[in-house]
RNA sequence: GCCGGCUUAGCUCAGGGGUAGAGCAGCGGUUUUGUAAACCGUUGGUCGGGGGUUCAAUUCCCUCAGCCGGCACCA
């Protein structure tokens, strides 16, 4: 063996080569450099991927030494933690077991088998182990063993769960046991050299069942999730924008603005207050106003529907376990609430005979559907079991489906544009497991669907098996002003409906044909939809939008008749307007607008009254304006205009 | 549906085996006020429902419901 087959090239990200022995560690390549960065390094980039700092390099390589600073860093500070908190569970409560603990968004979670609950008690107790173990700065060591070592040795320990996951590794997979001090566990790695480098910027958030690999029919774990970050100032701004992101709950200022309640007697089901279903309908006005330009006929349906029908359309097969039913007494009938609008409107389609210049008919509809969720999916006004979808169903001859999915996406796109969502996702949704339809009727939808999604050059991902029963659709989701995704729109493909209850047009050869039918919502759920226009705008609302979009508050009771004349006007322009002349102080006025996010208040004391003007001040604004009635109800209207009306 | 937690006045919340409290809101007054809380007085609760233990339960135990956090589900 010469020399030159001991040296390895090891390049360094500003493009420097060192020459160092086979076998050398990233480690001393970064000591080397300086111990300014030996001592920052947490673990090593080598060829790209992330490597342990002790990872002897056996071959030419690119390296880059990762410090706290990379981004990188958290990543591993969090998989560390995760390992961390398994360690302090084992020492403090003996006999649980570790099953898998991986790192997610803003942090981890390690999932336990334990007979006794763990009690939100516990956290700060682990807590503080976990933080004893990074202060005992317990040194890593990774070790490969033969699998049947592996599994023996973690069975003998009673790590049931630890051996079935080595058991079900490839068999190309090597089994790495990292220890940390004189506690290991299996890990894919890497690993920060010492327990101490993982720092304190951690925290423990709550204790949750899960299932053992995701699956209802195992046994349920223990999971207790973590946030950690590169500092404490990291984990102080995180845990600050949790606080915002609840001040801005919908169920919250649901309450606080006095939208809507929902009560035991009528779970899952929203009681819209005035100031609520002043939303609603300035929602479902503005969605109706879109809709009715661009061809859609809006339709009603029945909300009961006989068992029969849901017999034919597959719902009774498909979906009886999530619809109410109703059962009438002096009749033999069991009747069905709609949990969908649709076939109800193939109903409508069957009316008549319809010819291929009748074709699109784009049939829309407010449509009330309850399901019946499971109780545990129950969530403010965001999961409800009864909810409206602003829905419709396009029938079209088979040929124009591409076109049809590109107007609907558009709309979906243009709504969400205009009611401030510009960042908006697709995902394409294909043929799942279990389905009707041929495979070549799929190929053909599923490539349709893309097909509308390229001509709009939007980009899509793909959601394999994902798809209904009935077939393929495009799901969009749109992201919030605290980034959470939300799916609300869809535009679905269906070969089953109109089979089943044998749609038919007459075609320009004159022979009856089968039309194709798309299903699409905008909003999706009105419900869901207001929940997430409540939390994207923290109750503060745009000015159309608004419930109550201004108050007129008197500061003296000699303006009171006043104030009744500038509210009689504005109503008049169409704007939603209070008048608040109780006996109380201006600032106690404004304080409480302010609070209840009212966009605009129109101050009138002595002076308006007598110059027949009003002093604007907007929402959290000091700074006040004085203007001409006339004019300020020019300017409010103005202001107050719908954005597909501007 | 499953695991855990929670449920006290209209709201936010404190309390705790001997029969319940605060702030705000409400109500009655006084005050006529200029841009984020004027002052005085005052009403208000089967402590989520049911059962049990106890001389005594809002408090402890069981059970049901609802809500919250996850998991599963979201045709």
């Amino acid at each position: 063996m010469n020399a030159s087959d001991n040296s390895i090239r090891v390049t360094l990200p500003d493009g420097a080569v060192r020459v160092v022995t086979r076998g050398t560690t990233p480690a001393s390549i970064a000591a080397s450099i300086g111990p300014g960065l030996a001592k920052a390094a947490l673990a090593a980039r080598i060829n790209g991927a992330l490597a342990d700092l002790d990872l002897p390099i056996e071959a030419d390589a690119t390296l880059s030494i990762v410090t706290r600073k990379d981004a990188d860093a958290l990543e591993l500070i969090r998989h560390d933690c995760a390992h961390l908190l398994a360690m302090a569970v084992q020492e403090l409560f003996p006999g649980t077991q570790v099953t898998i603990g991986p790192v997610i968004e803003d942090g981890f979670f390690y999932d336990f088998a334990r007979n006794e609950p763990f009690t939100p008690d516990d956290l700060p107790r682990i807590e503080a182990r976990m933080k004893e173990i990074v202060a005992r700065d317990a040194a890593t060591r990774r070790e490969v063993w033969p699998r049947d070592k592996a599994i023996a040795h973690f069975k003998a320990m009673g790590e049931s769960f630890k051996a079935e996951i080595i058991a079900d590794l490839p068999e190309s997979e090597a089994i790495k046991i990292y220890w940390h001090g004189d506690w290991h566990d299996l890990c894919r790695g890497p690993h920060l050299m010492s327990t101490g480098k993982i720092g304190t910027a951690f925290k423990l958030m709550k204790v949750a069942g899960a299932y053992w690999r995701g699956d209802s029919k195992n046994q349920q774990l223990q999971r207790i999730y973590g946030t950690a970050w590169r500092d404490e100032k990291e984990l102080a701004a995180h845990l600050h924008r949790l606080e915002e992101a609840e001040k801005r709950d919908h169920r919250r200022l649901g309450k606080e603005m006095d939208l809507f309640h929902i009560q035991e007697e009528a779970v899952g089901q929203v009681f819209w207050h005035p100031k609520g279903h002043a939303l609603y309908r300035t929602l479902e006005n503005y969605i109706r106003r879109k809709i009715d330009a661009r061809g859609y006929v809006e339709v009603k349906t029945p909300m009961l529907l006989d068992r029969t029908l849901w017999e034919r359309s597959g719902h009774w097969a498909k979906y009886r376990a999530n619809m109410f039913i109703a059962e009438v007494e002096d009749e033999k009938k069991t009747l069905a609430i709609k949990p969908m609008n649709c076939p109800g409107h193939v109903q409508i389609f069957n009316q008549g005979l319809k010819s291929y210049r009748d074709l699109p008919i784009r049939m829309a509809e407010f449509g009330a559907c309850h399901r019946y969720e499971p109780s545990g999916a129950l969530s403010g006004i965001m999961r409800v079991r009864g909810f409206t979808q602003d829905d419709a169903h396009i029938f079209c001859e088979p040929h124009r489906m591409v076109d049809e999915a590109i107007k609907a996406s558009e709309l979906i796109f243009e709504t969400y544009r205009e009611l401030g969502f510009d960042d908006v996702k697709v995902k394409l949704s294909t043929r799942p497991d279990e389905r009707i339809g041929s495979d070549a009727i799929w190929d053909k939808a599923e490539a349709d669907l893309a097909e509308a999604c390229k001509r709009l050059s939007i980009p899509y991902d793909m959601n394999p098996g994902e798809g209904a029963f009935y077939g393929p659709k495009l799901e969009f989701t749109l992201f919030d002003a605290i980034g959470r995704g939300w799916q609300c729109g869809t535009v679905q493909v269906d070969f089953n409906l109109p089979d089943r209850f044998d749609a038919e047009y007459v075609a320009e050869d004159g022979s009856r044909k089968r039309p194709a039918m798309l299903h699409r919502a905008v909003l999706g759920s009105m419900e869901r939809f207001i929940g997430v226009v409540i939390e994207h705008y923290a109750g503060k609302f745009p000015l159309w939008l608004a419930p109550v979009q201004a108050v007129v508050a008197t500061i003296v009771s000699d303006a009171d008749d006043y104030a009744g004349e500038v509210r009689r006007q504005l109503r008049l322009a169409g704007l939603r307007v209070e008048a608040d002349t109780r006996n109380e102080k201006i600032n106690y006025k404004i304080r409480e607008h302010s609070l209840a996010k009212v966009p605009v208040m129109l101050v009138a004391g002595k002076r308006e009254a007598e110059e027949g003007t009003v002093t604007i001040r907007r929402l959290g604004v000091e700074k006040q304006e004085t203007l001409k009635l006339g004019d300020a109800i020019a300017l409010l209207a103005k202001e107050a205009t719908p954005p597909d009306l501007r």
